[in-house]
DNA sequence: CTGATCGTTCAGAACTTTCTAAACGTACGC
DNA sequence: GCGTACGTTTAGAAAGTTCTGAACGATCAG
């Protein structure tokens, strides 16, 4: 089982850093990077760690997350080790899960609601509005989107 | 101009966290709150950091990003001291700064592109898709969300 | 049963981010 | 001009995050 490249790694290292501007932290993105560009179809967390020359602590702390944000999918372990592979869709299911997210946001502004005094007209509508639409991406946008992409998806394989 | 009352405070609290969570800093979530509930139409520098109880720097450097990212407006200032406020449609703006910023997972999946050699399909096509999302969402999603929105309050207006 | 291999957890180290206080530059009132 | 009020910048403190090494529990081969 070879490890990264020297230019591999280059894009390993970007695509960390470019994850934690996205919102992730860098070894998620390195870990991302790895498994998707790696020869083997998966990697147990032995290999991710010594690929990437970082203890497996930080990985398995670092990748629990990343299930559950359904980035990385835990094979039933051939063997007793643990397997892992990027998940189908993964990254669409990650903004899936930031836009569940703006719920938290709504249940806050709802909060702010019912602090403020009923007379208080202008500052109520700009809550509501903001409320309104933590709402609106947690409920619709989620579902919109993942069909909006499969026909993108689509309309780009068509020409190929 | 008084400062916010202990509920208040709660409120612009618990928004601090919840933009903490959605990926800005906790400060900007606290002045964002206060911005939206407080009686007056706009703030000063000084009067944010009295209100929230915050160094005058703390605000200073915060604001900064707040408005890039189209969540503040600086006004232009009656008397020397700049006056802020929530900008119009502020979240929507952020959502969108946001979603622009997919473009550097565009440019990273095609760097990887080009170190990987093109005997490696599986990979490749990994990284393809990769690309192609970061494309759609920051190219479609943007502009889309808008008009979605707008249709979602309008019938939201409708109903009362 | 014994030794080897693997993933997990925990305490502490290294690093980053965020905040503050103090010094500074500027504009205004007098 | 001189004092005052305001926002900015910078250096350093405080807090938080992320990583590592070591100890541990579990599983399998022999």
């Amino acid at each position: 089982m070879p490890g990264p490249t020297a230019k591999e790694l280059e894009f390993i290292d970007r695509f960390g850093l470019c994850f934690e501007k996205l919102g992730g932290t860098r070894t998620m993105g390195r870990i991302y990077a790895w498994l998707m560009i790696c020869g083997a179809q998966q990697q147990s967390l032995t290999e991710l760690a010594a690929a990437l020359g970082v203890s497996k602590a930080s990985i398995s702390t670092v990748i629990r997350p990343m299930e559950e944000a359904g980035l990385a999918l835990r094979l039933p372990a051939p063997g007793r080790q643990h397997s892992y592979r990027v998940a189908p869709g993964g990254v669409t299911r990650m903004l899936q899960v930031q836009f569940a997210r703006m719920r938290l946001g709504a249940e806050v502004a709802e909060f702010g609601l019912s602090v403020l005094g009923k007379d208080r007209a202008a500052q109520r509508e700009r809550l509501a509005e903001f409320r309104d639409f933590c709402e609106f991406t947690a409920d619709e946008v989620g579902q919109e989107l993942l069909t909006r992409w499969e026909q993108y998806r689509a309309k780009k394989r068509r020409k190929r």
